[in-house]
DNA sequence: GCCTTTAGCGCCCTCTGCTGGTGAGCT
DNA sequence: AAGCTCACCAGCAGAGGGCGCTAAAGGC
């Protein structure tokens, strides 16, 4: 009936979960030295906590737990579901853990004993290591410390426990008691239940052990009880059959109704014996069904025959709206919320957010709660899913490393100096040192500039060097933008400069970010305030927006150009995809209306109280 | 026994926003 | 000549969509 599971590593001490009152036919007792035991029961994995009543222990620690004096009778058997045992390494006191609990149900008292002298422990060692003892509970009255003989017995790998040699391998209550020591190096691949199998007229406690959380080196132990009610049906126990027992001792039968079966090993119940079965299969490794092409085992046919699927790419799942097919089912219906029916079951309950899978809504309400459960192993850096945190360890190695630290063979040379380098990292901490300095030094005077296109322009003074040549009246420039405003002001017939108007002084620029800049001076309060921003990203909004603003223009501008050759319809094109980007409550006077109103040299154009109310929307 | 359904993990991708660096245009 | 501004780009990270695959339970 019950199982336990102990988790060594795990964080809390759990109280004891249920006490039953076990009928007591069936059960055939045996007292000796004062140990109530049951002589038969259905297989060495059950375990019989049978209780009778005791001398009180006025130690509890479990304040749900009431404490009354044990007066149950004698004839009665009751029944112990234990509960997940944790353990925190500090947080108990071994001396400290010799809980009692009286518990009191169906007017019959009975009194359970957990921890001290039901501890287990994985392996020879100091005791004051917390996390290598599990509790058991074992009935006080019955098993002192003192008595208890010490079975040790090896949690394998394979999730087996195998009872030692020298333990004499049977848990007899009677001669033994609740402290039982695991130990290491003990007979392998041999089950517990297999060694506990001959010892018919015993009370026997099946423990096995099972993988904890992979993170961690956590074991879990799986503690059974004893099923009364298979007591009921088998009071004789032929426990050559194991399997048998298995699916059988856990059926329970509740007044009438119709049987559940409960398994020992987790919180799984089925009222079908078949269901039972196949799932007790899920607690043992056996695989028996292999893939012949990448020898990977399967419990089942069909889980086999899908990934054999994905081997051959066989997809007998295709949807009906578009071309897609999958190897599942399931593949399916999920593609099809995802493509077709858009269906999301489910819903955030702190947004309006609602996803197709569960694993979404949970990665989804990480934003909300700010878990970032996975943690770069190299920095600071918390991820709230698995993949962001894959793709952030690039940074210190694969793309970031290759391309910043690794090494190169090829020298790597700064380009402001004569410095050398072999990491590119390097190299560019490097030239930043460079970044404020005038390195670039005439050779004919004193100027120096920082860059290097600057020293080119400089040097044609002193050479003469006139490149840039105008093509339409020869004269020669030492600068290109020289030559552009000679070409603009002097030979295009189109070129209209533009003209910005200060709101308050209505001063006249041809830029306008001058006439931005002049406003803040100009005394306007919101020109102070849309300059003085509010931090880095603000600024970088307003920088947003006067790029836009300067691109609107320019395309407006151009619009007008054409215009004013004669192609209004070129001209309304320009304008047109700019007015809806900045509507004109918003930034009138932007785009098309600036070209119309530069034209007929108005007053007005894009002011700062514009820009602001941009930044207020 | 078999198929279906449900659940879960993992992987990859896209879109988006932010930041810093750089080069070129412009005044 | 010098400084400002802007466009562009790369890199990184946040958020979410979509699918591949496996495991296990439900149900006939």
């Amino acid at each position: 009936m019950a199982a336990t599971e102990i988790s060594v590593l795990s964080e809390q001490f759990t109280k004891i979960k249920e006490l039953e009152l076990m009928p007591e036919k069936g059960l055939k007792e045996e007292e000796k030295d004062g140990v109530c035991r049951e002589k038969d029961h259905g297989s060495p994995r059950e375990l019989e906590a049978a209780c009778t009543s005791g001398a009180l222990q006025d130690s509890v620690l479990e304040e749900e737990v009431e404490l009354v004096p044990a007066t149950s009778e004698e004839s009665e058997k009751h029944m112990l579901t234990l509960q997940t045992v944790h353990f925190t390494s500090e947080a108990v006191e071994l001396q400290d853990m010799s809980l009692l609990s009286i518990q009191q149900q169906e007017g019959v008292q009975v009194m359970v004993q957990q921890a001290g002298p039901g501890l287990l422990w994985l392996e020879e060692g100091p005791r004051q290591s917390l996390q290598q003892y599990v509790a058991i509970s074992i009935q006080q009255e019955l098993y002192s410390l003192q008595e208890m003989e010490v079975l040790q017995f090896h949690a394998l790998e394979e999730n087996v426990m195998v009872a030692s040699e020298d333990s004499k391998l049977a848990v007899s209550l009677a001669e033994s008691a609740g402290l039982i020591k695991l130990q290491e190096g003990q007979e392998k691949n041999q089950l517990l239940t297999e060694r506990l199998a001959e010892r018919t007229k015993e009370q026997l406690f099946f423990v096995e052990t099972m993988s904890g959380d992979e993170r961690s080196d956590e074991i879990v132990l799986t503690i059974s009880n004893l099923n009364v009610e298979e007591q009921e049906d088998q009071p004789t126990t032929d426990q050559a059959d194991v399997e048998k027992a298995k699916s059988t001792k856990n059926q329970r039968k509740t007044k009438g109704a119709k049987r559940t079966f409960h398994c020992d090993v987790c919180m799984f119940t089925s009222s079908r014996m078949s269901s039972f079965n196949r799932h007790m299969k899920t607690h043992t490794n056996e695989k028996p069904h292999l893939c012949h092409l990448c020898l990977k085992t399967f419990r089942t046919v069909t889980l086999l025959r899908n990934h054999v699927n994905t081997h051959t790419g066989t997809r007998p799942y295709k949807c009906n709206d578009c071309n897609m097919a999958f190897v599942t089912s399931g593949e399916l219906v999920r593609h099809r919320r995802y493509k077709h029916t858009h269906e999301k079951p489910f819903k955030c309950s702190m947004c309006k957010y609602a996803s197709v899978e569960a694993s979404k809504l949970k990665r989804h309400v990480r934003s909300h709660t700010g878990e970032r459960p996975f943690q770069c192993c190299q920095c600071s850096y918390a991820s709230r899913d698995t993949y962001k945190l894959k793709r952030h360890m690039r940074t210190h190695s694969g793309v970031h490393m290759r391309n910043l630290h690794a090494y190169s063979a090829a020298e790597l040379k700064c380009r402001y100096c004569s410095a050398v380098f072999h990491e590119r990292y390097a190299l560019i901490q490097h030239q930043k040192t460079h970044k404020n300095e005038k390195r670039f030094k005439c050779e004919h005077c004193s100027y120096a500039c920082k860059q290097e296109r600057h020293m080119t322009a400089h040097i044609r003074t002193h050479t003469g060097e006139k490149p840039f040549t105008c093509l339409s009246c020869n004269k020669c420039f030492r600068q290109k933008q020289l030559l552009n405003v000679h070409f603009r002001k002097y030979h295009d017939a189109n070129f209209i400069p533009t003209v910005y108007k200060c709101s308050k002084c209505g001063k006249g620029f041809s830029r306008w970010s001058n006439m931005h800049r002049h406003s803040e001076k100009c005394g306007s309060g919101e020109a102070k305030s849309a300059a003085s921003g509010k931090g880095k990203r603000t600024r970088k909004r307003k920088q947003t927006i006067l790029r836009e603003a300067t691109k609107g223009q320019k395309e407006a501008a151009k619009g007008w150009k054409e215009a004013a050759n004669g192609d209004e319809a070129a001209a309304e094109e320009a304008s047109a995809p700019k007015r809806e980007q900045f509507p004109g409550e918003m930034l009138p006077g932007a785009c098309g209306e600036t070209t119309a109103r530069v034209k007929e040299d108005v007053d007005e154009g894009v002011t700062c109280e514009m820009l602001l109310n941009m930044m207020d929307k």
